[in-house]
DNA sequence: TACAATTTGTGCGTATGTATA
DNA sequence: ATATACATACGCACAAATTGT
């Protein structure tokens, strides 16, 4: 592993992680799966453990990869307590963390329209899987999601068995191969309709939050394009800067 | 330096780390000034390089201090910058970073509320400083924002001079000596009522953006309690996961 | 229960590279 | 050029956690 892949001057570190998360995609160590000792990879790439520690080191800062004490490192999955804690962001009023149960309306393969096809980076005429869900939290109908994704990507997502997972991120990893590595939300406050007030038992035109998510793989490729309406009656979005 | 401050086990770096913490919090490196190099703190503590640069980045991930190769490692401060890329989240609808410009309609000592004084921890019948301020977005009034803080803390806020600076945690710093390290915002979809009408021009009853923010110092005491509510047909609130 | 093997975490020391003044 | 400071890289020793014998 020589340190000019570039002409331009790049850490060693950095190579040999950029080498393993191309490894991680390739799909040589599947989701869950433990990769080689440190030992191990820093005889294969010719460097010490130290460097080869600090890509790990930085591969686990980016939750590509989990490292266990004792046992070694395994790529990350969407394990439940992922995609609450990264992906969820609502909580109760009181702070609470609560999980929602998802119920689908609407499942159904079309052509994608201008907006997301742009947002998903298709191309002209793809077609999308579009589901229609409302997600209950305490019990309570909280949010009406829409989201899309490219049909070709995920083959036979509209036949999937009836009751879909809650957790859909871990469906795309297990059953299509993709895993949703980060996302890009932007909130808006945008006023309810006729589906909203049938859905969630609210007034037309009360205020709710809408926030459009892109999800995207490890490459930056986009996943999902999710539009999501909440009521914030009894619960709120909340952040950490 | 021992290894056991308390009897369960903490390593060594992140002992070194609060002892640096704290030195910092005690204000013998004000912030914007350079620390000692890492040999020589090394040589303070009586530890290797090593273990101090080890707690040198992790004070640096938690943004309590920036490095330069070649110059040193400086406190951090707030700039423009940080206010901007950390504490100030809403983009236009084109993605851009805009900056905001404040304009002050009311300043005022007070006795806090009961709500105020529950979120900035004071004590009973303690005052607190009231500002109310719009904030223009492209020459557009787009926010209108509610702040308080601790009167006792922030001794004579009400009479600082009269053009408040756009980024007030860089006042906050510079003349009281609290940083704002960081600051929890849950997000809440609101109508708008008369005063909102009257000062970003939008209908009574219109959706707004409503972030109540509490942002705290490294020892995680509640400086300022601020509520924001805005409007999104221009802007909107940007969260990365 | 005890012990050993494996794997990651911590800590030390040294040498060299890069950036800044 | 020189000096200083942080960044990278190597190698070694030992601690802590896990697993199997």
């Amino acid at each position: 592993m020589n340190q000019q892949i570039t002409p331009t001057y790049r850490p060693l570190y950095q190579q040999i992680k950029e080498a393993l998360l191309a490894r991680v995609v390739a799909g040589e160590w599947p989701p869950g799966t433990f990769i080689p000792s440190e030992s191990a990879l820093a005889e294969q790439y010719g460097v010490s453990v130290g460097t080869l520690r600090k890509a790990l080191d930085a591969l686990a800062n980016d939750k590509v990869v989990i490292r266990y004490q004792g046992k070694g490192t395994v790529v990350a999955t969407h394990d439940s307590d992922r995609s609450l804690f990264q992906f969820f962001r609502l909580i109760g009023l009181d702070g609470s963390r609560c999980l929602p149960i998802s119920r689908v309306l609407t499942r159904e393969r079309r052509a994608a329209t201008h907006e997301e096809a742009g947002m998903l980076e298709l191309q002209k005429g793809e077609d999308v899987v579009h589901i229609r869900r409302i997600r209950e939290l305490d019990d309570h109908p909280a949010l009406l999601e829409d989201l899309v994704v490219s049909a070709t990507r995920f083959a036979g997502l509209e036949r999937e068995p009836a009751p879909l997972p809650n957790t859909l991120y871990h469906l795309y990893q297990q059953r299509f191969g993709h895993s949703v590595a980060h996302a890009e939300e932007r909130i808006f406050a945008v006023a309810a309709d006729a589906e909203h007030q049938a859905h969630l038992g609210v007034e037309i035109g009360s205020p709710l939050l809408e926030i459009r998510r892109i999800a995207k793989d490890l490459q930056d490729t986009p996943l999902e394009y999710r539009i999501s309406r909440c009521e914030t009656q009894h619960h709120c979005y909340f952040n950490e800067l």
